[in-house]
RNA sequence: CGGGGUGUAGCGCAGCCUGGUUAGCGCACCAGUUUUGGGAACUGGGGGUCGUUGGUUCAAAUCCAAUCACCCCGACCA
């Protein structure tokens, strides 16, 4: 390829709304553009980056047995009603009409489409397993897109769906995709690591599944990491333990104290002078269950933090979030006296955190303006609660083996679940097994973000000149840089070289344009190409080409036929 | 969804407060000349319904209102 036929502009400049390296440096040379909130265009160049990239994904699913298809963009809203989803994924998936008054989504994810597929396929167990996969876009409304292609709207994933006729079965794909997964994000260059995870909404709670994360100080989830264990898991569903509470264990009767205007945690801990770590805290949550408004009492020690995910996860209901003010007000409640005591369990569950013990006196608030009490046992004042783990990790806590642990950020790059018979379920979609029974099939499901895992490598490797493209996904692997454009011994040699590498099978791009050194140099680091071939002064006084790695910035001098072996050497590994 | 901010050339911005020539700067783009080892210099040029709509005014990028778009922050007082 030459670069003036390549029909890419870069910029000197950072647009003003690119919060992250890979966000600037992916547009600044011209890799994408931005189409609207969450919406992206890719140039000629990302193009190949994803060619790249999705053929690695090819080639590992391949050699685990996976089928390639595709299912249509667009969803009909039968299949997503007969899950439950159309109403449960809410905002998140785009839904709308055709002309004919249908009801439509785009994808945002593609359980019930392919066992829709798989249901007109299967009959029998002799067809199983089987794992069926697809690279394509999809769509989620998100509540705030971000960070470029880390959290865009439209995005491209490969989402694979395996199908068993038992545990063992899917046990034994689930770590063929699991090993699979290392293999991809190794050949991308990415250093990765794989987490213990929360199902969310895509799978029952307690299903097996891990998340395959890029640790950077950008990335959007927080993780747990006990390096002594070995052991990583999501701060959604992380339990860890706090060692510094000295509960207050007494048998007193609950007292009713005035409190007049204190209202924070904070407040009343100093106005009683009762540490904080003995108080509760709680908040009220609004969600759905079955489609109906569900409201959720979450109580947690006074200086720790509710976690709204494990809160989704123990409740059942999903889409939680704090209820307002309008809805305090309805369920009779006031704002910042907020407890459990005296609660209609019937009308609002109560979960409580699991470092409540449940034998110790707690001061918390009474539903009722200026008053809180004194000496709240669990036990025997809230008859009826459940008690979870729902509180957010601290870096102070320790493992529940007694370790110390970390908190560090991850880039969600691939999530592999078992999803067991939901959707097969769901959808009615049985095999007759060894005996003729019908049965329901267990189902595996495996998602990797193309666009995401991209973002995460310019993340991890560009440095401050620009991207650092491994060869694996590099749009090319050379790039030829003739300056003195117009002497003609330089051009002549360069597109020497040039040819010789495209005779020789070598991905080789030469910057023919007619502009200063400078430029050249700078645009092929901005776009990160691994191999610089830089063709100037040395050439002209002692016949010599230049060789520059892009990574490492180290350099070599040899002469123009010497060139291609050493390529080829150089890229033998690739 | 709540709060804040920003919309002026492809990108980055000034001008607005205090209304008044032909709306400006840098980068990018086009032509020419000179340059050529880390984003060259000079000369000449093209490109704008100042987000949109409405209002105030002799006069609006500038003041007012509405609306749209984009960005950032936010659930910890429950």
């Amino acid at each position: 390829m030459k670069y003036s036929q390549l029909f890419i502009q870069t910029f000197k400049e950072t647009p003003s709304d690119a919060q992250i390296i890979s966000h600037q440096l992916l547009h600044r040379a011209g890799f994408i553009q931005k189409s609207g909130a969450g919406l992206y265009n890719y140039s000629p160049l990302m193009m190949m980056v994803i060619q790249n990239a999705t053929s690695i994904i090819r080639e590992e699913l391949s050699k685990v047995g996976g089928l390639e298809i595709s299912l249509s963009m667009a969803t009909p809203s039968e299949l997503w009603k007969e899950s439950n989803r159309w109403d449960e994924l809410g905002a998140l998936m785009i839904q709308f009409k055709d002309r004919s008054n249908r009801d439509l989504c785009l994808s945002p994810t593609n359980e019930e489409a392919v066992v829709d597929y798989f249901r007109k396929v299967a009959k029998s167990y002799k067809q199983l397993p089987v794992c069926l996969f697809q690279i394509n876009t999809k769509f989620r409304d998100e509540i705030r897109p971000r960070f470029g292609l880390m959290r865009a709207r439209e995005f491209s994933m490969k989402d694979a769906y395996s199908f068993h006729i038992d545990r063992d079965c899917l046990d034994k794909t689930y770590e063929l995709l699991y090993q699979a997964y290392s293999r991809i994000f190794e050949r991308m260059g990415l250093a990765c690591m794989a987490v213990e995870a929360d199902g969310g909404a895509m799978a029952d709670s307690g299903a097996k599944t891990h998340e395959f994360h890029v640790l950077a100080d950008s990335g959007e989830d927080e993780l747990v990491v006990c390096k002594q264990e070995a052991w990583a898991a999501n701060s959604e569903m992380a339990q860890t333990k706090r060692v510094d509470i000295v509960y207050n264990k007494s048998t007193d009767a609950m007292e009713l104290i005035e409190t007049g205007q204190h209202h924070t945690i904070q407040d009343i801990s100093k106005l009683l002078n009762v540490k904080e770590s003995n108080c509760l805290k709680t908040v009220l949550l609004k969600g759905k269950k079955e489609n109906e408004t569900s409201y959720l009492m979450a109580c947690c020690i006074g200086d720790d933090e509710i976690n709204i995910a494990k809160c989704m996860k123990h409740s059942g209901i999903s889409q939680l979030e704090f209820a307002d003010e309008s809805d305090l007000k309805e369920l009779g409640f006031v704002r910042g006296v907020l407890g459990p005591v005296g609660v209609d369990s019937d009308q609002v569950n109560i979960l409580v955190d699991l470092h409540v013990d449940n034998e110790a006196g707690f001061v918390v608030g009474v539903n009722k303006e200026g008053f809180h009490v004194k000496n709240m046992i669990l036990n025997r004042d809230i008859p009826v609660c459940t008690q979870a783990d729902i509180r957010v990790s601290r870096a102070t806590d320790v493992s529940m083996n007694g370790n110390d642990i970390e908190l560090c950020r991850g880039i969600e790059v691939g999530h592999i679940f078992q999803l067991g018979d939901k959707y097969t379920k769901a959808l009615k979609a049985s095999v007759l097994d060894k005996n003729g029974k019908a049965i329901f099939p267990l189902m595996g499901c495996y998602g990797i973000g193309v666009g995401r895992a991209v973002s995460a490598v310019v993340e991890q490797l560009a440095d401050e000149n620009g991207i650092v493209w491994p060869e694996s996904l590099s749009p090319f692997q050379v790039v030829i840089l003739p300056l003195k454009s117009k002497d003609d011994d330089i051009a002549k040699a360069g597109q020497a070289l040039y040819e010789e590498c495209q005779k020789n099978g070598i991905s080789v791009i030469i910057d023919d344009r007619m502009v200063s050194p400078g430029f050249k140099f700078k645009d092929a680091d901005l776009m990160g190409f691994p191999h610089q071939i830089i063709i100037g002064e040395t050439f002209k006084n002692k016949e010599e080409v230049e060789y520059r790695s892009r990574q490492s910035g180290k350099k070599e001098s040899l002469r123009l036929a010497e060139w291609i072996p050493f390529l080829k050497e150089a890229l033998k590994d690739k």
